[in-house]
RNA sequence: GGGGCAUUAGUUCAGCGGGAGAGCGCUUGGUCGACAACCAAGAAGUCAUAGGUUCAAAUCCUAUAUGCCCCACCA
């Protein structure tokens, strides 16, 4: 390769040295700053803050790059784009690993008090938050910086409080005694959507309680024994006959000796067991129903830590599950136990320390539910309702809210926000505001935080200066345009996002929703840490780049379905790269000394010109509308095939004709389309590969600083020529065709010979004459010789495209036998189409109820196949004699 | 128990009313001024099954099968 032709590019494309500097350079020019000019429409996103204990993983990468294809072409396209960055201090997930840290020092919390633990916190937060943002610079994400929020920042957490206290004040926040989801490993209630129900295969223990004053028992069965310790009543069905003289009995509890009711309640079922149900109101929610209706004791049998408590006599102390071991062992040895059954149940586990939960009568803050969610049913039903893509999901979502239930927002935990409540040392009064009423010293904080996702909820608006409702940012960028997510957190937080937005701001917080899947491994498989077969986005990009990395997470998939990871895929990425670096060396190795002010389409344009112009609007408007959809996966396969099949195989190849040619004129012209094109394609790839497409950029004639901000590429109906794709057609038909023979044939001597083109018709010889130099140089022919009547030699092989035919002259060199065979073959597939085709058309429904352009295309078709058949079956006939 | 998704070439996936597509893999041939991580040519599929709607179904409807995922208080 000689040296003064790569003095723009290297040779090979290196995704290390083009991405190593770049994020930089957009920073310093401020490009992903939202400016808040007046002239601009505003756009704006929220990013879904990322937990700050971990690193990113595969899902984030795929999520925040959706966002950023979104937000980088409404940038280019000329909006006053707001992508606003930020971290959620995840309270369960982050209290738990720096406990976890703590605890390899030989240390708890409980040593280094709450306010020190904090501090240790804040100071993993800060570490972390950096971890993250190297990341996302590394993912080439266009953030803006100036804005970044966490959930933890004093403007946020004033927007918390505030929200608890409106919502307090409207009697939609309350406190009280109920039975919560516990999570005896990290002593903190949890939210019902925080359980996670695995099938487990567990037993069923049956036992027999004695009537008192009777010889007469009464069968009940659990998977729970140890909880009969804090049984205080039996309950059976109202109506059920077996049962019937026992209601107002008492039982006696075997072990406790406690004297418990037996109490009639339709909640039992009569079919299911023995129709007889133990009642434990402080470790059951529906026995604590039955316990509000009928007035019975709640006996709690347990710790906060699972273990047992002393109302569970001499068990105290045990562990919940030992308890349950040594209880059965008692309850078998009293004969009260008479039967134990395997048994595969639904038992909850803490979704983030895995443990089994442990239904628990707890005092808790809790957000009546009804009133909120009723508002965000009644809003899907208006026009400015939330559109969720894919829009299935639409329904996922209504279903809940439909089937609400009451959400438990505090947490045992020491890192969160602060419930702002205060209880009177003395009289127990509760206060709700931000600071201690005046004779604060009579007053203590409530100690609990809040669920982290009560913060989370309000993110679209507390990152925007909420509550300030005059905050410019506020006004200009709320609501949001889209919010981009997993459906795995549709509960979690786009559902609560709602409700507090429509609650606090009366608005949705977003217009559209995309909702993706979940990341998998080659075999189908969920990536977690557990498995171990989690991919690390930062070793991705290491080996293929970033570009290649969102390329592959762009296209991977559709909307709303999981996508699975291949490192081959990943690689074809990279290939892909790969190719666009050295189309684009080949442009800029002639384009020397050219400038963009030399970018001129207006001299005479080849047939190539012509169709690539034409075919680069259509690629515009598909990659625009698909982009604009959501359709990632089209728009970027599209803008591939338009890349690699059309502009490197067919335009490069030539244009090389013009560049290597003495014309001048049609030199520059060429090097304009080209110029033109490559700019253009690489300003549609932007946002899916911002990094390769910005530094070719930089190399090629440019305007402007940056294709972070360059015109997003518009249609030229100047340049569509739909009669030059169709000559283009036919002549890369005709190459084709040609390849293929030589394929069979091919040697040096089979090239010396002069081809022949039989057209139909006089327009198309002349369509053909004009473009036979591209003819003459693709087939690899020495001649040319085209008419609507020409003499054909015997001794050739021949192809049929529409409108022509042609022959490659072989004498001595052509196997009759197989020339017949291949173009029998030939005959008998264009017999088939012309069956297909014509058996169409004799349909007369097809004819009179199929749109006119169907039948008409179908027409053509028929034409079309017709005459190929008829050229095919003279030249076998020829050859047959 | 309720709901959703998937089933298309060896494989991973697009297409979702009018002629079955792509990447990878496979076969054959290629060192000619961007690229051998490339070029050219090619093989390969009763679009899960059965019905229905329609002039026309991989595509819409209804069942069935298989796999996956949500939701639900059955002790």
């Amino acid at each position: 390769m000689e040296a003064n032709n790569n003095k723009h590019l290297p040779p090979k494309y290196d995704h290390k040295s083009i991405e190593a500097d770049r994020y930089g350079f957009w920073l310093q020019g401020n490009y992903f700053e939202a400016t808040g000019d007046p002239e601009k429409e505003p756009f704006s996103i929220v990013i879904p803050p990322p937990n700050v204990t971990g690193r990113l993983h595969l899902g984030h990468a795929w999520d925040t790059t959706m966002q950023d294809t979104v937000a980088r072409m409404k940038r280019m396209q000329g909006y006053d784009v707001l992508w606003l960055p930020g971290m959620d201090h995840a309270g369960i997930a982050t209290q738990a690993v720096v406990e976890a840290k703590l605890k390899e020092e030989g240390k708890s919390r409980y040593d280094l008090g709450r306010e020190k633990f904090i501090d240790t916190v804040w100071d993993w937060k800060e570490e972390y938050a950096d971890f993250i943002r190297e990341q996302w610079g590394k993912l080439g994400l266009g953030l803006d910086y100036t804005r970044e929020r966490f959930t933890l920042d004093e403007g946020l957490s004033n927007a918390v409080q505030e929200v608890f206290i409106k919502l307090y004040e409207k009697g939609f926040i309350y406190r009280g005694e109920y039975i919560i989801n516990w999570d005896p490993s990290t002593k903190t209630a949890l939210s019902d959507i925080e359980v996670i129900y695995e099938e487990v295969e567990g037993k069923f223990y049956h036992m027999r309680y004695p009537i008192k004053g009777s010889e007469e028992t009464i069968e009940i069965a659990t998977t729970r024994p140890e909880t009969m310790l804090g049984d205080t009543a039996v309950a059976v069905h109202p109506e059920d006959e077996r049962y019937k003289h026992l209601i107002g009995e008492k039982v006696v509890l075997p072990i406790v000796g406690r004297e418990i009711d037996i109490v009639a309640d339709d909640y039992v079922d009569m079919e299911f067991g023995s129709g007889a149900v133990k009642i434990t109101p402080a470790h059951d929610p529906n026995d604590f129903d039955i316990g509000n209706r009928h007035n019975l004791e709640r006996v709690l049998v347990m710790n906060e830590d699972g273990t047992m408590n002393k109302n569970a006599g001499k068990y105290d102390g045990m562990d919940r599950f030992e308890c349950r071991k040594a209880i059965v062992a008692d309850l078998q040895a009293e004969g009260v136990l008479f039967e134990i059954e395997d048994h595969t149940h639904q038992v909850g586990h803490s979704e983030r320390s895995g443990a089994v939960v442990e239904p628990y009568l707890s005092t808790q803050w809790f957000v009546n539910m009804q009133p909120l969610a009723d508002r965000s049913v009644e809003l899907q039903k208006t026009d400015d309702k939330v559109n969720f893509v894919p829009n299935r999901f639409e329904q996922t979502y209504l279903h809940w809210m439909e089937n609400i239930r009451d959400w438990c927002i505090s947490r045992q935990l020491w890192w969160g926000h602060r419930i702002p409540a205060w209880y009177h040392k003395e009289t127990g009064e509760v206060y709700v505001g931000k600071e201690a009423p005046a004779d604060s010293e009579n007053w203590e904080q409530d100690t609990d935080v809040l669920d982290t996702w009560f913060s989370s909820a309000l993110w679209p608006f507390s990152t925007m200066g909420w509550p300030d409702e005059d905050n410019e940012d506020f006004k200009r960028y709320f609501p949001t345009d889209v919010l981009v997510t997993g459906y795995d957190i549709i509960f979690f937080w786009v559902a609560r996002m709602i409700f507090q937005s429509l609650e606090f701001t009366d608005e949705a917080p977003f217009k559209d929703v995309l909702i993706h899947g979940l990341i998998r491994d080659a075999d189908g498989q969920k990536m977690s840490k557990s498995l171990g077969n989690g991919v690390d986005p930062m070793d991705v990009i290491d080996k293929y780049g970033a570009d290649a990395l969102r390329y592959f997470l762009l296209t991977g998939s559709t909307p709303g379905q999981d996508l699975r990871f291949h490192w081959e895929r990943v690689e074809a990425t990279w290939n892909f790269n790969n190719k666009i670096w050295n189309a684009s060396r080949f442009v800029l190795m002639n384009l020397e000394g050219f400038e963009y002010e030399d970018i001129d389409l207006t001299g005479e344009l080849s047939l190539p010109d012509q169709w690539i112009l034409t075919r680069l609007n259509e690629t515009i408007e598909h990659v625009t509308q698909n982009t604009d959809k959501y359709e990632f996966g089209e728009a970027g396969r599209y803008l591939y095939n338009f890349i690699w099949d059309e502009f490197c195989d067919w335009y490069i190849e030539m244009a090389k004709i013009s560049l290597y040619g003495e014309d001048e004129a049609q030199k520059q012209t060429t090097r304009s389309v080209l110029a033109h094109v490559l700019d253009q394609t690489l300003r549609m790839l932007h946002p899916y590969m911002p990094f390769i497409t910005e530094e070719i950029w930089q190399q090629l004639p440019h305007e402007g600083e940056s294709i972070t901000v360059a015109a997003w590429p518009q249609v030229n109906p100047t340049y569509q020529n739909d009669t030059a794709v169709a000559e283009m057609d036919r002549v890369m038909g005709i190459i084709k065709s040609v390849r293929n023979i030589r394929a069979e044939v091919d040697t040096p001597m089979s090239r010396k010979v002069t081809m022949m083109i039989q057209t139909q018709t006089d327009t198309i010889a002349e369509e053909l004459e004009a473009n036979r130099l591209f003819i003459e140089r693709f087939c690899n022919t020495e001649a040319l010789t085209i008419g609507t009547n020409i003499d054909v030699p015997e001794e050739a092989m021949s192809a049929v495209v529409t409108g022509a035919e042609l022959f490659l002259p072989l004498a001595g060199l052509i196997d009759f036998e197989k020339e017949i065979a291949r173009l029998e073959k030939e005959l008998e597939k264009w017999e088939k189409e012309v069956n297909l085709v014509q058996k169409k058309l004799s349909n007369e429904g097809f004819v009179a109820k199929a749109p006119e352009n169907v039948v008409e295309a179908e027409r053509q078709k028929e034409k079309d196949y017709l005459e190929k058949r008829e050229m095919v079956e003279k030249r076998l006939a020829e050859l047959k004699k």
